[in-house]
DNA sequence: GCGTCAACGCAACGATCGCTGCAATAATGC
DNA sequence: GCATTATTGCAGCGATCGTTGCGTTGACGC
């Protein structure tokens, strides 16, 4: 599996001057996230309440309301946390290696069906829980593209990289039965990069 | 928008045969799904419940919770009659004229907020739920591409097609803001044959 | 240390959910 | 048409949800 931080703190929005996300908030946050994360692994998420998650968090249930303003709310800071500073760009000096590298790692953690459970959820609660999910995902693969380009190389837009691997990946993590693996996306890479510099081979499928 | 025929009666799951699919029950069913569809399209889908469907399909709760098992079935199912019957698959003559038009129906048809919402609540619902609503286009794609190979064509799998054309206008319908129009389905398309033929050419972007 | 105030726990409430008796309706076969 | 019975409507119930007021805890500035 990709490598994954510890849920940071302080980060559900930047509060103001007032606030304080000392010790005891801190826990109280990772303990529901952590709650959220758990039920959705185990249960439908339908049946997935305030009073539930707060009774597996060992807080009462009025915190969570007080928190955050709905379900769909929680569900889109847990989907944000845990897709941000989690995986870490790679950076093996070549375009290819790096979205190679990337892709793979992307595809490895959408293997895990936590990680897609909070997908789903986050996809159904709110209209916006999928940016939540991909906006980090978006960023790294700008960054790549990036250092590519200040190398002199050659490099398709975001939106054309999001399709090709973005794409494929997250359709068939959500949508069918096969996730995809490593050597699978490796090729998701190398056919962007070969398409890129016009180096393209004859379908081999 | 895409061509969208009424729904469909008789698809919940072929009956035994001492069942009584007649007028009452065809209504009380598509009522039922209209209000889904309905209640999906104006709120969001986390307070989408049992009674409420019921109170908008003019149907009592009972009938409801007794001919689905859960929300996530009624969801599934939903879906899956929308997804049905639905789009015509288009027969231009050639590979490319085919999939130029099934890839700029199928993006323009997630245009649609209401259809976004079914997907969107039929993925979180449970885990089957998006083999429901993308199950039927799977197989518009294979009977496509048996067309072609059938006139002696060289064809991609459907797995392949699969990835290169549903995997990015999924991808962007449901995580992104930017839905994709016809131009870019139809340049998704092209993408798909001209590398399946060899005729690659470099990139434009 | 010590006071202040944000954040949490507690108790109680109305509303709604999900379900289960039984009666009424209407689709189907004859 | 008529009997049968799958299907729906109705009333009512326990359980849980979402909220509010108030007291208590503990993080932060001094």
């Amino acid at each position: 599996m990709a490598s994954r931080t510890a849920d940071t703190t302080r980060s559900d929005a930047d509060r103001g001057p007032q606030t304080r996300p000392g010790g005891r908030s801190a826990r109280v946050r990772t303990a529901v996230h952590r709650a959220v994360v758990e039920l959705l692994a185990e249960g439908p998420a339908e049946q997935l309440t305030m009073p539930l998650i707060a009774a597996r968090a060992g807080v009462h249930p009025t915190t969570v309301y007080r928190r955050w303003a709905s379900l769909g709310d929680l569900l889109a800071a847990v989907a944000e946390s845990r897709f941000t500073g989690d995986l870490v760009v790679p950076d093996t000096g070549s375009l290819r290696g790096d979205l190679r590298r990337w892709a793979t790692d992307v595809a490895t953690d959408l293997t895990d069906p936590e990680t897609l459970a909070i997908i789903r959820a986050a996809l159904g609660a709110s209209t916006e829980g999928g940016c939540a999910c991909i906006g980090e995902r978006r960023t790294q693969l700008g960054s790549m593209l990036d250092r590519e380009r200040d190398r002199g190389g050659v490099v398709p837009t975001v939106d054309r990289a999001a399709d090709v691997l973005m794409g494929p990946i997250y359709f068939r993590a959500l949508f069918t039965e096969q996730p995809g693996d490593a050597d699978w996306a490796r090729d998701l890479a190398d056919a962007l990069v070969d398409h890129c510099t016009g180096t393209a081979a004859p379908s081999p499928a």
